[in-house]
DNA sequence: CTCCTGATGATACTGTGTATCATTGCGCCT
DNA sequence: AGGCGCAATGATACACAGTATCATCAGGAG
C-alpha cells in the first residue's frame, strides 16, 4: 500500500504515539554498545527521531538535524539511517508515497501499527498480542524471534 | 532493517515460496472488478510477479517486464505497482539496501515472512497464526482489519 | 464496429540516496 | 588528562529510481 503517487504530500501521520526520553536513552545504549561512535550527527538524528509524533521520512529527518544542528552533512543523516537500521533501532516502512519513513523500535525489537489506506493516517498499537502467535511462529520454523514489524490495514473511524 | 548502504547486490532471496497461477487470477479478477482496463503492461507486471520466487525489486520487476514485452514503457511499470499497491495486490517492503521490493499479497490481503538480518534471506510464512491477535486489536480499536503485513526478525539456521 | 476514455510509451526532469576524499573528533589507552 | 588512531564526518559531485507531461493508442461497453 504505497498509495498517490507522484507528491510529497501524503505523510503519514502517527496517532497517540508516545515517545520517551527513554527510547532516546535506549537507542544511545545500544549505539554505545555495537561499538560506534557517539558523534554529533548520530545524536541529532536520534535526538529529531525521539521528539517527533509522527513516522519521519527522510526528507523530514534531514530537516529536523539541519535545524538542530545546522553544521550536519546531508550524507551523515542517510548513514546514521542505516546504522541504526542495522543495529534494528530504527526501521524503514512503506507508507504515503515512495519516500521510505522511518519508524524507532520500542526496546524490545517489536513495533504495530495500524494503516487506514483511505487517509493514510497511522495508529500506533501499543499492545498487540502477538506472543502466542509468535511462539508458534518460532516452534515451526525453529527460529529464535527478536523482533518483529506488525501493518494491520483497516479504515479508521472518520474514513467508514 | 535496511541493510547494507550502497549497493544493488542484496536483494532478498524468497525461500520456499509458492506463486500460484490462482495468484495471477485472482489478481487479475481484482483488477478488472475496480474497473480498471486489463492491458499489455499490466498483465505482463503481473506474470513477472506471480512467475517469481523471490521478492522483487522495481529494477528487476522492470527488468522482467522488459524481456517478457520489450514494447512496454518504465513509466508504465511503476503506474502499475502504484495501482496494485493501491488494490492492495501488492504490497512493497522495505528490505535489502534502500530500494523497495514488492510481494504479491495472499488472497485475503495477508502476507507474512521471516528475515534473517544477517544473510537477508527471507522465509515465508504460510500459517501465521494472527487470526486472535487481530481479532483483539479490531476489538480493541473497534476497526474492520482488510489485511496485515508480519515481519518477524530473526537468524535463520545456517546463520546462526 | 465504433467511440470514448483510460492507459500508454517516449522524453525530459527531479530529488533521494550514494561514492569519494581530504579533514575532524571520539574515545581508548597509558 | 592529553595524545593517537581510526572511525566518522562534511562537502561536492554524481547516479539513477521514480515522476510529470503529452500526443497517441487500445480496451471494452454499447
Amino acid at each position: 500500500m504505497s498509495f498517490h503517487l507522484g507528491g510529497r504530500w501524503c505523510y503519514s501521520v502517527l496517532v497517540s504515539a508516545v515517545r520517551h526520553e527513554a527510547d532516546l536513552q535506549f537507542a544511545v545504549e545500544r549505539l554505545s554498545e555495537s561499538g560506534a561512535k557517539l558523534t554529533r550527527a548520530r545524536r541529532a538524528v536520534l535526538e529529531v527521531m525521539a521528539d517527533s509524533r509522527k513516522h519521519l521520512s527522510s526528507t523530514e529527518i534531514v530537516a529536523g538535524v539541519l535545524q538542530r544542528a545546522p553544521s550536519v552533512g546531508r550524507a551523515s543523516v542517510f548513514r546514521t539511517l542505516d546504522l541504526l537500521s542495522r543495529l534494528a533501532i530504527v526501521r524503514p516502512t512503506f507508507l504515503s508515497g515512495r519516500a521510505p519513513v522511518y519508524v524507532l523500535m520500542s526496546e524490545d525489537g517489536h513495533h504495530a501499527h495500524i494503516v487506514c489506506p483511505r487517509c493514510l493516517k497511522v495508529i500506533e498499537i501499543d499492545e498487540c498480542h502477538l506472543s502466542h502467535a509468535l511462539s508458534k511462529i518460532a516452534q515451526e520454523h525453529d527460529i529464535h524471534v527478536s523482533g518483529h514489524l506488525l501493518e494491520v490495514y483497516s479504515l479508521c473511524a472518520p474514513c467508514r
